[in-house]
DNA sequence: CAAGATATCTGTACAGCGCTTAGATATGAA
DNA sequence: TTCATATCTAAGCGCTGTACAGATATCTTG
């Protein structure tokens, strides 16, 4: 391509108004939680009138398709890293601890990107294709040195069957019935340590976080 | 008790119209989907006034709440049901299966009762009491015949891992990335059962739901 | 049976929401 | 300089959850 014609449309106004409304998204949504993100107070945030987003959204799902987007890209990032830190055995671990942690430290955000996957119906990055998305991740780590290569094992079952339980987890961690549990073993790190090594799909324990 | 005092209030203009919201509510989720289960539609299906329903419920959460408390009954009831149904060493993978079945079944319904799980960070029914809660017979069932009672093995968590899991897959089972595999497997049974049997947790196939 | 207390429901209203439309304004291209 | 176009504002529609005043039906008490 040439320069900056059909590349970035480079907006006028405003400088990069779609920009600074996902970044007015992600504020609200840390201060205020999901149920304060309206486009209107998202447009307050951001300074314009309630009618601006609609130049560069098509409505309210597409604002927040962005904001889910944006939070997808940073996961599989913290999840790369995770994986880069530790080759050993324990990989597999490091992710799930990675995906959980995430979800934990974001959970206003976890709940708008998983609001979007359900809406849509499917994860958010391709899962057949060799992309890096967070799926593939936790497959090909799998096949590295994950459970036991059994003759029953299944390898997108066995994928798919670890990321339910680390999405389960991530949602159920903060529950109140098993506060007794975290204190009982030392920490919620410790607890979701400790579940997810039940789960069998990740084997070992492991520090990551 | 007496008679009809204290027992159940018994409404005077309506009949019940507390239970007419619940199964208005109900019937347009089913119809329409949770998004649009406004207490204004609500009314409207019951065919009262928009404020009526403020006399029985504090606001909408607490219509909902209804709606939801109803769902977990039913699923505790399907459950209870499933454990009746086969007293083998195939009791817990009869549970799973009727757990994610119930949500697979009543997407929307499900979707309203974790809506409010969510929003409470608990589960619905008291997870330490000796009570007949899903949560319980789960836990309860794999005392009796469960996963190997290996040294590392903590019951509660073990408890959590499985319902992470179970909850994980009625969230994702429907995703367009799973389809060939459920074509590859024989139907959308066969995946389900394939997936929680690779949890580990759950331990043979089964047929229940 | 009469009468007052109370629970139930209606009508109306308000602020906020998503979204549409028409018009103003700033920018890039000719 | 002029025009076309992209961007933003102002105003408004129908919807929402919720509050309040008043009407009405039922229960309770005499």
């Amino acid at each position: 391509m040439s320069q900056a014609k059909t590349a970035e449309p480079r907006p006028y106004h405003h400088g990069d108004l779609r920009r600074a409304l996902v970044d007015a998204a992600r504020r609200l949504l840390e201060a205020e939680g999901p149920s304060a993100l309206s486009l209107r107070a998202v447009a307050r945030e951001a300074g314009v009138s309630p009618a601006a987003p609609y130049h560069h959204f098509k409505d309210k799902s597409e604002l927040l398709d962005a904001v889910a987007h944006e939070g997808w890209e940073t996961l599989n990032a913290q999840m790369a890293e995770a994986k880069a830190r530790d080759t050993g055995p324990h990989q597999l671990t490091g992710l799930g601890i990675a995906y959980v942690c995430f979800a934990r430290e974001n959970p206003a955000l976890y709940r708008v990107m998983y609001d979007m996957v359900r809406e849509k119906e499917a994860l958010p990055l391709d899962v057949q294709g060799d992309n890096d998305s967070a799926y593939c991740m936790v497959r090909d780590t799998m096949v590295e040195h994950g459970a036991d290569p059994g003759a029953e094992t299944h390898l997108e079952l066995a994928t798919i069957a670890a990321w339910c339980g680390a999405h389960g987890l991530a949602e159920m961690a903060g529950f109140k019935q098993f506060e007794h549990l975290k204190e009982e073993l030392g920490g919620e790190r410790a607890f979701l340590d400790a579940v997810l090594s039940h789960m069998g799909l990740f084997t070992a324990k492991h520090g990551a976080c």
